[in-house]
DNA sequence: ATGGCTTACAACGTAAGA
């Protein structure tokens, strides 16, 4: 079973690249953030016509998460339970066996803003859900863009970005506090190359220099963790024409001794 | 990158992203 999630940074403009990747890489499941599509021009058909299911949650201009799978989903969760929040930050299903749950995480603009406040609380109530899931899933995969860089080793230079959004400890304590429920980081599961990244700025080179933040992820509960086979970094979207921004996050499942993929 | 892009918007500059 192959996961994929992917801040696609609006699913109009990358939906060619998308159709790409799934005949490329034959994902099973696939989380998209960043959809910027109002759920009525979701364009269904064009999944359903290559063999996958569609949920989605999406608002105007910003935020949108949608999740595609090759099985039904079931037990289709829209937003944080509790969490009264105009965003569409968030989707859940049961696809394979796993509850899947896609987040796109708020970026949190800089340190000590409202947005930053924002992204801390929101955090802390995904936590909270979290914990419940955990107790009624054994096979969870918590996965999107999670604005975070865990550690020194996920940024390209520590030291210009020490103390900024996106790596500041109480960013990163927030995103510890998610791995103490019970996740494993499915990326550091595995021997990794260094300066492995998932998000590089636009335009100066960032990506040809490497210039990267690893920030999309793949949370596996410790069931799941067992099952995990691979978790790579797919750079060939970022080397397109007009890419996003991030680059898919693939993880690979199978029983053991069953060949991954 | 202290952003040097990119996206959406009843848009032609602004807000937001990371």
């Amino acid at each position: 079973m192959k996961l994929t999630t992917w801040n696609v940074n609006s699913l109009r403009v990358r939906l060619p690249q998308l159709l790409t990747l799934l005949e490329t890489q034959r994902p099973d499941i696939v989380a998209l953030q960043e959809t910027k599509l109002t759920d009525d021009v979701f364009p269904v058909e064009v999944f359903s016509e290559r063999g996958y299911q569609v949920a989605f949650s999406g608002q105007k201009t910003y935020n949108g998460v949608a999740l595609l799978s090759r099985q039904v989903p079931a037990g289709l969760q829209i937003g944080v339970p509790g969490l009264d929040d105009p965003q569409r930050r968030v989707i859940a299903a049961t696809v394979d066996g796993v509850r899947v749950i896609c987040l796109y995480v708020p970026n949190g603009q800089a340190v000590g803003s409202e947005k930053y406040d924002y992204k801390l609380s929101w955090l802390s109530a995904v936590r909270v859900w979290l914990q419940q899931e955990l107790a009624t899933h054994a096979r969870v995969a918590v996965v999107g863009d999670f604005n975070i860089a865990p550690e020194d080793r996920d940024v390209h230079s520590p030291e210009r970005w020490a103390g900024q959004v996106l790596v500041s400890a109480p960013e990163r304590e927030a995103f510890q506090a998610l791995l103490d429920l019970g996740l494993k980081d499915a990326f550091r599961l595995f021997e990794q190359p260094e300066r492995v990244f998932s998000w590089w700025n636009y335009g100066a080179l960032a990506f040809a220099r490497n210039w990267g933040l690893r920030i999309d992820h793949i949370l596996v509960s410790e069931t799941l963790a067992r099952e995990c086979r691979s978790c790579t970094v797919d750079l060939e979207p970022r080397r397109h024409e007009r890419p996003s921004d991030h680059a898919p996050v693939v993880a690979e499942f199978g029983e053991r001794g069953e060949a991954a993929g």
